[in-house]
RNA sequence: GCAUCGAUGGUCUAGUGGCAUGACUUAGGCCUUCCAAGCCUAUAGCCCGGGUUCAAUUCCCGGUCGAUGCACCA
């Protein structure tokens, strides 16, 4: 059994000598928060990302896009990251520590301190002790630290620029053409998946936070009061534990449950939640994280945004983190499609007709501008607009115009009552959003796949990847370098990549290393080329986690390999 | 960001004010008929900047990165 507590050097140290993972630039030094993926993580994280459009391109039918990382300032004044974003820290003249300010304010009982500007809560601190040194802070500076990271666009006017600290704005702001390319009807999904930038202060647990790192991110619109997932019944008996912030609170354990159950019971706000947080466990499994450390844990009340109305983050258990939260599973009502109205003065809603256009009596103000004009003149207009928006009484219409209270008599306007047809209403859909993680996702499995035992009195590493989410897919083997056994095998080789299937050939070593050198990538699959490929044309292929092999014709080899990788066949029932 | 500790080939490591160890890995070769065997050869290293010194990988100062604690953290 592996100690706990060095997996993730052990790890570590294997992503960075077979290439996975790497610190950045480390010519000059690497900066905390960044890194590279080599060759095997790129391919794996790519990999990743392909099962991921899988379940969300492919099947939801959600279409991807692709938004500029850079983002005007307005895009995050709407989005609140603006405001909303930043910390208010000071540093303490006595110890040099950074603080923050609002925090110190409210450990001392002060209220409301969040809401306060930097000066306000300068003149607050001023005079409460340093959590850190205790010392009195005195006259503090207190300065706003956004998460974002800040540039500026073109020469000259330098217009301000962020990285974009998420990908889910650029969906939102495309809402009006994604609307009409999926014919003004809801429900509708768009996904994005890119890098994303935060400015973190301390980046220190490896690649679990980074200043740079990959999000996956799907905004599904839906009508606000028809929150029923249309095929809900695919995952409606899905079972799996949810950690309910009732089961928080009460400091029980989390419950396993159906969706459907969870939708009936009230635990989950709604069923397109509860489809996402299915689909969610669903595709975690998929690519290697084990469902004995995934965990969907509500938010409590007090770290729920004040708009969503119901959070769920599936939590990923990591031996060195703990429980790390890796997605995201939100409700965030109309929240950012208002936010950008307001901002744009854009309209962000869908026009939803009827099924029969409805009739509707309406009571209408009309202002007789032939006797309003004459006697109020310049008041004339506002006064006309007033009316418009008025309740009449029987005396007529109490107005307040320019600070003048004034009664409009009946005999200057005439109440009509008319039928009007409305065919149909404006609605600005909801948004339910599953947000991934990528970086975090890949190290879950790197995490969870890393297995180490003991064969023939040799340690013997080996990644369980799935054999979708694994770089290398298949390896191939001359079992001695000459007799031309190499031909065979590199014309086996061939024969795989024609069939989309990257294959690695090699003959350096004994074959007992290349085997065990395939293990520590991760590689499901390894064929080799022996003497009785000379005689029958039958290779072997062997099974990286039972270390099995099977006798097979290598003409079908490549079709074999494609159905194993896809799982259509399992090495078990060769 | 603060405090403490650390940094030597790709990896692990010995050691030093004056040619920098060894092992593993990797590459080439010999050998070898299925799970890191053996032999030969080769490649490759003192985190960065400044200072002290005739001479610094070694001592001093500053920085970077990493670990730990504090603080911070969609």
């Amino acid at each position: 059994m592996i100690a706990m507590s060095d997996i993730y050097e052990k790890i570590m140290d294997l992503a960075k000598r077979r290439g996975f993972i790497w610190p950045t630039s480390e010519c000059y030094g690497s900066v905390a928060g960044f890194i590279d993926y080599g060759p095997l993580g790129s391919m794996m994280k790519r990999n990743i990302e392909n099962i991921w459009r899988k379940f969300y391109i492919v099947s939801e039918g959600y279409y991807e896009i692709e938004c500029p990382t850079i983002g005007q300032e307005e895009i995050y004044v709407a989005s609140g990251h603006v405001k909303g974003f930043s910390d208010k820290m000071c540093q303490c003249p006595h110890c040099r520590e950074y603080l923050r300010a609002d925090h110190i304010a409210e450990g001392n009982g002060i209220a409301g301190a969040s809401a306060m500007k930097s000066e306000e809560l300068a003149s607050v601190i001023g005079t409460l002790p340093c959590p850190a040194c205790e010392e009195v802070l005195g006259p503090v500076e207190v300065f706003s630290f956004n998460l974002m990271f800040h540039t500026t666009i073109g020469p000259g006017s330098q217009r301000t620029g962020y990285l974009r600290p998420e990908t889910a704005q650029g969906i939102f702001t495309d809402f009006s053409r994604l609307l009409r390319f999926y014919r003004d009807r809801l429900p509708f999904g768009t996904v994005q998946i890119g890098k994303s930038y935060r400015n973190e202060i301390s980046p220190r647990q490896g690649m679990i936070r980074l200043r740079e790192f990959t999000q996956a991110e799907a905004e599904i619109f839906v009508h606000p009061d028809q929150k029923r997932h249309p095929r809900f019944h695919r995952y409606a008996d899905y079972e799996m534990p949810l950690f309910s912030a009732e089961q928080q609170r009460a400091g029980a354990s989390p419950l396993s449950m159906t969706m459907q159950e969870a939708v009936q019971r009230g635990v989950v706000a709604n069923e397109y939640v509860a489809y996402y947080l299915a689909l969610t466990h669903d595709l975690l499994v998929r690519i290697g994280i084990s469902a004995e450390r995934l965990r969907f844990r509500q938010h409590l009340p007090d770290e729920l945004a004040h708009y969503a109305e119901d959070c769920w983050d599936a939590e990923v258990f990591s031996s060195r983190f703990g429980w790390v939260e890796t997605v995201g599973i939100a409700d965030r009502t109309d929240y950012d499609l208002r936010a950008h109205e307001q901002q744009s003065g854009e309209r962000f809603a869908v026009f939803l007709p009827y099924e029969t256009p409805q009739r509707m009596n309406r009571v209408r103000v009309v202002p007789n501008m032939g006797a309003l004009g004459p006697r109020f003149r310049g008041s004339a207009k506002a006064i006309a607009d007033a009316i418009g928006t008025s309740l009449p009484g029987p005396d007529g219409i109490t107005l307040t115009i320019e600070g003048n209270e004034m009664l409009i008599t009946p005999d200057l306007y005439e109440v009509r009552e008319e039928v009007v047809e409305v065919p149909g209403e404006e609605v600005t859909p909801h948004v339910i959003e599953p947000s991934y993680g990528i970086d975090r996702m890949i190290y879950g499995v790197l995490e969870h796949s890393y297995h180490e035992e003991i064969v023939d009195d040799e340690e013997r590493r080996v990644l369980r990847f799935p054999p979708a989410v694994a770089p290398i897919q298949v390896a191939v083997f001359p079992l001695m370098n000459r007799d031309g056994l190499p031909e065979i095998a590199m014309e086996i080789t061939d024969a795989l990549k024609n069939r989309g299937i990257l294959a690695e050939y090699d003959d350096s070593g004994a074959i007992g290393r290349r085997y065990r050198r395939q293990d520590e990538v991760g590689t499901p699959f390894a064929i080799t080329v022996d003497y009785d490929t000379r005689e029958d044309r039958t290779v072997t292929v062997r099974d990286r986690d039972s270390m099995r092999q099977v006798r097979v014709d290598s003409a079908r080899i490549p079709d074999l390999i494609r159905s194993l990788i896809d799982q259509t066949v399992s090495f078990a029932e060769l």
